[in-house]
DNA sequence: GCTCTGCTAAGAGGA
């Protein structure tokens, strides 16, 4: 009792000491629009944090905290133990978990937790790397891009689909075959192969090794007619109490969802679960039912701490949309062990704990001045770990000993561990002082730009608003109701029809092609899909969604949210760190960049054009003016780069062009040209967007190969519903608007027979109502009789439009534009040439 | 203060 006096007192004391000082009132939400609230979802404002002894000498935290906008209620919340370190400072958010029992929260050892910004979400997976070292966790969160794609990611990437593909299909090993063979066949997985120089063949090879673990696995823990039957394992869920038999049985019944994706602003994480699945755990004659997390490993079965982490982390996903499953499930894949993973309150606190950690850095990235007269400059990372091992195979070295040389280095208070001297010193020798400081300024540039008022995520309106508060901003509605069923476009693109419950939608700035967030109205059933606004009227809002909502019972009330578009400054960070790197690509560039060296020119065009460009060439230059004649000349000459410098509107866009060929492949399946694919998906998209009916639009090809190509790449974008087949079957039909695509592209004049058909050709091009798009090689067309005919008529009418591909180069990035012109006459008949001259362009400003 | 532009994203495995 005394005790308690004790601390009643230094409670009290604390409460005096804090509250009065006029300091405080200064205090101020380091998240400008956050919505404070007590409750399940509370959000508590920090007011005076006060470090205190307790009776034993040990180390307290005491925050003085509100969740009243007016600061006029406050709170007490003592952290103990560990919790003492959690980097919590006047002005900042926290969310707190546990009980507040007369205006004290406790957070302990064994009970409660703080959330430092939980709204700021960090993935999973993030965290569990953040436990060999949180230097390389937010090196990895800030240069998106530094690590590579590797062989055994792909692999992994495909296994993880076959598997999950099976969850929900069968585990029949004929069917896994078809599965595998269907997989490794995609479009994506294909690009990916080509990249990293794979053969398909030995890629299905070593998915196949897999799959008898994959039968093994469900055979054991699926269908059996006792429950003994099931696998024993060693389990005990906090929930079972500490004198309990591990010993279980464990029945995986169903799978209930494959890539889930949980938001957690409870938590402040995000992740997205491989396999939700219903698990039966019989233990002597009592059975318990959890929905778990099954997560997914290809890799070596190292049943490794960072693995277990991941599900820990899940589980507490997990309690965003039902009860806590209190532990997960790890699957390696190559052997078809799986792991119980109990979710115990020691592993949670100290994952959290990191998590507190790597949001402490995400958050503070820049040192501001505090007073105004100091330099505005980068923070230090957290510490370079001393472990020699652990960074040998790292693949943010390279960031991290450049950020060190460059950044922190510089400081005053910088510590780097002796022993990791040398390797800093290794990894960035290839650097002068001025590329350093090149990474230093716009590292700094870019990170201010990010958090620049207006590039912030204000994702915690969703969590935080209800709807019918966000539906004043116009970027939210609410109320709404599923209508017809579900069009299933491909898989992962979902077409649904909303609503409002009651009456018409209000006023709202949504429109159709907008990024949008679909929740229920339900907490439990927030953020559940992404995707975009398809069309929206007064009445019906029509959304492209990643899943599909028709599980969800009919009464279900949505909210949909407009995603605040987000300033990626992923992609010049990523930039700037690879042109860190010691290569000689790099080394060019950083020559040209950063220490401005001349760009060069080669004297002559003879030593560039193809001899059989020439007149191509002169055709294009015939459109330029002067100047702009001069620029192309300059560009073509040119061995590193131009600068094109005009007024707005003098034609410098005009000048940028290049002509790219489009030659066709011949293989198995037939003739294909993957070039006019993109591009008819391309203009597609762009007709889409204009305001044009996917169902008015109609795309046309001689050949089943492309018409496959082109399906492939519909089905990955976000067009779809578009309607894609040979000339035959749009006999005696037509459409709004008709795009053909002819293939044929090779310069010996090798003739099919598909395109000597007039007849054929009569029907292509008579299909459309108001826009006919012709899409070919002009020099390979000519080749056949009817369509020599209709080229010599589309060009006496001027109705052939040169294809443009402009490059233009920003942030170091290369972008590839169609420039297409859009002319008023019905047909235009885009056109591609042999020969190409490409150019490089960088923008500056 | 308005409007335009740039935009998937968490994880795929390694030791």
């Amino acid at each position: 009792m005394e005790q308690l006096g004790d601390l009643e007192l230094l409670m009290e004391k604390s409460f005096r000491e804090n509250v009065e000082p006029p300091a405080e009132q200064k205090v101020e939400a380091s998240f400008s629009k956050t919505v404070l609230s007590r409750g399940v979802d509370n959000r508590y404002l920090v007011l005076a944090v006060n470090v205190v002894q307790n009776e034993e000498g040990n180390c307290e935290k005491h925050l003085i905290i509100t969740a009243s906008q007016l600061l006029d209620y406050k709170e007490l919340c003592i952290l103990r133990n560990n919790w003492c370190s959690v980097p919590v400072e006047p002005g900042d958010i926290i969310h707190l978990e546990g009980d507040c029992i007369s205006h004290t929260w406790i957070i302990d050892e064994d009970f409660g937790y703080l959330i430092l910004y939980p709204d700021m979400l960090i993935s999973g997976t993030s965290i569990a790397s953040s436990i060999r070292c949180m230097r390389r966790a937010i090196l990895s969160e800030t240069f998106r891009n530094s690590d590579p794609a590797t062989r055994q990611m792909l692999i992994g990437t495909i296994l993880h689909e076959v598997f999950q593909k099976a969850m929900s299909d069968s585990f029949d090993p004929e069917k896994l075959q078809e599965l595998a063979f269907q997989t490794v066949q995609e479009i994506r997985h294909l690009k990916e192969m080509y990249r990293l120089n794979l053969n398909p063949d030995e890629v299905k090879q070593e998915v196949e090794e897999y799959l008898p673990s994959f039968s093994k696995w469900s055979g054991d823990f699926m269908n059996k007619c006792t429950s003994t039957d099931f696998p024993q394992m060693q389990l005990l869920l906090p929930s079972d109490g500490s004198n309990n038999n591990a010993t279980c049985n464990i029945e995986v019944v169903k799978s209930l969802d494959i890539e889930e994706s949980v938001w957690s602003p409870r938590f402040g994480l995000k992740g997205k679960i491989d396999v939700t699945v219903g698990v039966k755990i019989h233990r002597g004659c009592t059975t318990k039912y959890k929905i778990m997390p099954l997560e997914l490993k290809t890799g070596k079965e190292s049943n490794s701490i960072e693995h277990r982490s991941q599900l820990v982390l899940y589980t507490l996903l997990s309690q965003e949309r039902r009860a806590d499953p209190e532990a997960g499930l790890l699957l390696y894949l190559r052997t078809g062990q799986m792991y119980p993973v109990p979710a115990k309150h020691l592993d949670k606190r100290e994952l959290l704990r990191l998590r507190n950690q790597m949001a402490f850095s995400l958050f503070h990235r820049i040192n501001k001045s505090a007073t105004g007269k100091e330099k505005t400059n980068l923070a230090p990372l957290p510490q370079i770990i001393d472990e020699q091992q652990t960074c040998k195979y790292c693949s943010q070295v390279g960031n991290c000993a450049v950020y060190s040389r460059a950044v922190e280095q510089q400081m005053d208070d910088n510590s780097v561990p002796v022993g990791m001297l040398p390797k800093i010193k290794e990894e960035t020798q290839h650097l002068k002082h001025t590329h350093l400081e090149y990474f230093s300024l716009w590292c700094l540039m870019l990170t201010l730009e990010s958090q620049s008022k207006d590039n912030k995520k204000n994702h915690q309106n969703i969590w935080l608003m209800p709807s019918s508060e966000m539906e004043q901003s116009g970027s939210c509605i609410g109320n709404l109701i599923r209508r017809e069923h579900v069009k299933t476009v491909c898989d992962g693109q979902y077409l649904h029809n909303f609503q409002r419950k009651n009456g018409a939608i209000p006023i709202t700035n949504l429109m159709a092609g907008d990024r949008i967030i679909l929740s229920g109205e339900e907490r439990t059933l927030f953020a559940l899909s992404r995707g975009y606004v398809k069309e929206i009227n007064m009445t019906t809002v029509t959304c492209l969604l990643d899943r599909n909502l028709s599980v969800l019972p009919e009464s279900t009330l949505f909210r949909v949210d407009q995603e605040e578009k987000n300033c990626g400054i992923d992609t010049p960070l990523g930039n700037l760190s690879k042109l860190m790197k010691n290569t000689n690509t790099s080394q060019k560039l950083r020559d040209l960049i950063i220490d401005f060296r001349e760009p060069q020119f080669i004297s002559y065009l003879s030593s560039v054009l193809p001899h059989d460009a020439k007149d191509t060439v002169a055709c294009i230059l015939k459109g330029l003016n002067k100047p702009q004649r001069q620029a192309m000349k300059k560009v073509l000459l040119s061995k590193d780069y131009t600068l094109i410098v005009g007024m707005p509107g003098t034609g410098k866009t005009t000048t940028i062009c290049t002509l790219v060929p489009a030659p066709e492949q011949v293989e198995k399946g037939g003739v294909s040209n993957i070039t006019e694919a993109k591009l008819i998906v391309f203009l597609t998209s762009i007709f889409i967007k204009a305001g044009c009916n996917p169902l008015d639009i109609g795309i046309i090809a001689p050949y089943r190969q492309q018409l496959k190509i082109i399906n492939d790449l519909l089905a990955h974008s976000s067009v779809g519903m578009v309607e894609v087949n040979t000339v035959d079957k749009y006999q005696g039909r037509d459409k709004s608007i008709i795009l053909v695509s002819f293939v044929r592209s090779n310069k010996d004049g090798t003739p099919g027979e598909l395109l000597k058909d007039w007849r054929r050709l009569n029907v292509a091009i008579t299909r459309a109502k108001h826009k006919l798009i012709l899409l070919g090689c002009v020099p390979s067309l000519y080749c056949y009789p009817p369509l020599e005919k209709l080229l010599y008529h589309l060009n006496s009418e001027k109705l052939i439009s040169f294809l443009l591909l402009i490059f233009h180069q920003e942030n170091m990035k290369v972008f590839v534009t169609y420039w297409v012109i859009f002319k008023e006459d019905k047909t235009l008949f885009l056109a591609f040439f042999h020969t190409s001259a490409v150019i490089s362009i960088f923008y500056y400003l």
